[in-house]
DNA sequence: AGCATAGGCCAACAAGTGTTGACCTCGGGG
DNA sequence: CCCCGAGGTCAACACTTGTTGGCCTATGCT
């Protein structure tokens, strides 16, 4: 629908594609690498396994495309100051209840090293930056940023992956009223010292 | 050494046992279930696979066998009243330094449910007890739980199992003066509101 | 000493995996 | 109209997995 701003030929299989890439997020979300088989994925995606082969090479390659995507942090310069806690703990959750990327890399990071590279490569071209622009000392930056992402992934890992009723029950509000606070001290309050 | 206080006969195979549930254990906690395969444990253990099926049943059964472990949390009422949460990070830390089980648990419960099913067993057993007792509202007592251990596993993920290298590169000390007053704060404040 | 038995190894099975290549089948441009 | 290549299917490959049963060995009891 936009063939002039996009470099992409539009091919017919197009369709096909899309429908394999959705099927291997819902798998690779739900089972980790391992289990969730190419066989498993084409026959969710109503196709043949060797399609996914002519697409996407091998098994890594459809993993690579699956989990290529963007978390969009917001800009550290357009936080407004004080709030950066609240914004991030808000994005976060939103990110992660609106589609399964984030659920199948956090589960496939576990098991698979290629899926803890790229899950170390978000954490140190994303969140890195934004701890170096808002934290008062930069040398700091890299332990607040790995504050911030155990806190937030922590949750994650508990409410989506290990599914721990209460996590799962919590509301977005109270989560982000508890969270929030935490973040925020993690990212700007002074070091507490040993 | 103890035959009268162990109801166990004392097989001459005890040590062959061992040295399966050891290398399990490090397979489980380096590769997670699928790719910790009965023929690389044995390996490791310099025996034969078959020895693993005679002795724990099925690959199911040797898991359970070799993340069968107590956390051996604190009991609430022994703790100094206002230090709960650094002693919760430190023993939590303690324990993970220490033996790799809990590595083990938290990578294959990422994929597998026997293992999740295992982790929320260890969450509602162990540190919602010790919740209910120390936060003011026995009701809240859940989503504190759920709240601490979103903080305690995160670090967990961050540092032994993605191995985000400043989560890797943080002291122990350090780790404890960032994270006891979140936990303390989770247990004991009052609720923030939605 | 003799032998039952627990400890241990070897070879094989069936099932499932990623991956490959040969073969159909349309749809649109010459 | 024909045909050619992209889209798609089928069957098979080589390999790995969990699991099994048969066989050997040596230990400890009588």
């Amino acid at each position: 629908m936009n063939e002039s701003t996009s470099p992409a030929p539009a091919r017919r299989s197009d369709a096909t594609r899309r429908a394999i890439l959705e099927a291997a997020r819902e798998r690779f979300a739900a089972d980790g690498y391992e289990r969730a088989t190419i066989r498993a994925i084409a026959h969710q995606a109503k196709i043949d396994p060797s399609m996914v082969m002519r697409y996407y090479g091998n098994k890594e390659g459809l993993f690579a495309a699956a989990v290529a995507i963007d978390l969009k942090l917001p800009d550290a310069a357009s936080l407004p100051r004080g709030e950066e806690g609240r914004t991030l703990v808000t994005h976060f959750l939103d990110q992660w209840e609106r589609n399964e990327v984030l659920t199948a890399l956090l589960r496939v990071g576990a098991t698979n090293d290629a899926g803890a590279e790229r899950m170390r490569g978000i954490f140190s071209d994303q969140l890195l930056p934004l701890a170096r622009r808002v934290c008062p000392d930069p040398e700091q930056a890299p332990a607040r940023a790995a504050l911030v992402s155990a806190q937030l992934l922590g949750l994650a890992l508990t409410r989506y992956v290990l599914r721990f009723p209460p996590a799962v029950h919590l509301h977005p509000e109270e989560i982000t009223a508890w969270l929030a606070p935490t973040v925020q001290h993690y990212l700007t309050a002074p070091h507490p010292g040993p």
